[in-house]
DNA sequence: CGATCAATTGAAGAACGTCAACGACCGTGG
DNA sequence: CCACGGTCGTTGACGTTCTTCAATTGATCG
């Protein structure tokens, strides 16, 4: 039996100065002499796609910034009914300061690495460095945006709509290729998760996927990708508005 | 034609240490200093029930605290379908540094008081004050929070559960008598706003009220009060756990 | 090449929405 | 004080959308 070496913590040798999400995570407005304090507290930590991350209720030991990679935070009824309520992307931040446990489960949905600050010495800082603080609190206003629009799509979009908005959203922030006319989106998750995204079941996400396609507005063959073909319809069927 | 004084500024002249909403608003780490920064730039501005107090994008002049009274953050589909993404309770925070404009429509549900802070002087004070920042940074988490539950609430759960979820939300958080056997909770919202607030249509709302009413978990014939008979019932009818 | 998991497709049914009518309540003005 | 209009709530009949259940196909990986 061979250990999955990706699940083991792992100590990158690099520093913040030249990590991918240094203007954009929770350091972003740090200046040097901050950065030295957060780079002496750092470790990072690798998942590897499907792997939990953190359980619901668990003892929140450290907190963290995701350097590489999609995770989900989720919640689930009684009766095992299990709804999305939160992705994390690079630069995103897991955790809040005074807190020692979070009420969702956070799954790793691609390979993720986490840059992590163990919970006390970060809450400490943070207490000194307005500049974390001001920034956390920028971090937690952007999400609430983003889940207040998915707010509407849960409440008052159609299946239809919802597919068309979740294609869309990627197309915005996700890496994207031009392939003659048409936008290659890679696709990370499967129909369940998406169904679990959206408040669908993954049924009605295979069949308005393939309603999509029959419409001419995308394509896929691949499990991997999905082609956008005509953006302009694909934002129609959305239901947003301008 | 008279004109309703509610909507007019009112400037009162009660001190912030005497404030309702001293220690859990904005201002509630703020020292004796502080607090005297900021009573030289608030205001207080009243509006009365069913009253627009925010367009979405309309310029943000002021952010504020709601003293007293319900407001409610709305966002509406190009269609006129609507769904209530937030409900400002006394302390809460409307407006954010740094931004403009917000994404969505504030409007009073119930006759409301605001503590208001014209943006830019505010905005310089949170710059200087990490109490300020910080207890911003609380506020936005705690809303996050509320978000991610009502999120579970609108992609999974049932009409059933989502009036019996609003009934005990309402149950726990709003000041309320115990009659004999039952809690008596005042009810500020219509079936529409109700509907708008889980994602339902106003009969369905109507519909299961009654159903909850035939089963005996709850008691109404005044259109502002409902009676709680069996708190246990209904929160089995929630579908949350514990 | 089987074994497994993801995705698709169909048929049937449940839950909720839509449309429409009616009734209760409330403030207003005659 | 009563008549009136408007808003809000209730109720019924019906339709649509989405879920549920089940079977099948397709893809991937030892």
């Amino acid at each position: 039996m061979q250990i999955n070496i990706m699940t083991l913590p792992i100590l990158r040798d690099f520093k913040c100065s030249h990590c991918p999400i240094r203007h954009r995570a929770v350091c972003a407005h740090c200046d040097t002499d901050e950065l030295q304090l957060l780079e002496n507290i750092k470790s990072y930590r690798s998942f590897s796609a499907g792997e939990s991350i953190l359980w619901r209720g668990e003892p929140l030991d450290y907190v963290a910034s995701v350097v590489t990679g999609v995770a989900a935070l989720s919640k689930t009824l009684e009766d095992g009914r299990t709804q999305m309520v939160g992705l994390l992307l690079p630069s995103d931040f897991m955790g809040r300061p005074g807190r020692k446990q979070i009420a969702f489960d956070v799954t790793a949905t691609t390979d993720v690495t986490l840059c992590c600050f163990d919970r006390k010495p970060f809450e400490k800082l943070v207490n000194d460095t307005p500049h974390l603080t001001q920034r956390l609190m920028e971090l937690a206003l952007d999400e609430l945006d983003a889940a207040r629009d998915w707010m509407l799509l849960l409440g008052r979009k159609t299946a239809r709509e919802k597919i068309a908005t979740f294609i869309e959203m990627l197309a915005r922030r996700v890496h994207m290729e031009k392939d003659q006319d048409s936008l290659i989106l890679p696709l990370s998750m499967t129909r369940d998760q998406i169904a679990n995204f959206l408040g669908l079941t993954l049924e009605t996400v295979s069949r308005q996927f393939n309603a999509l396609k029959k419409d001419g507005i995308i394509d896929f063959s691949d499990r991997k990708f999905i082609a956008v073909k005509n953006i302009e319809a694909l934002h129609a069927a959305s239901g947003d508005d301008s």
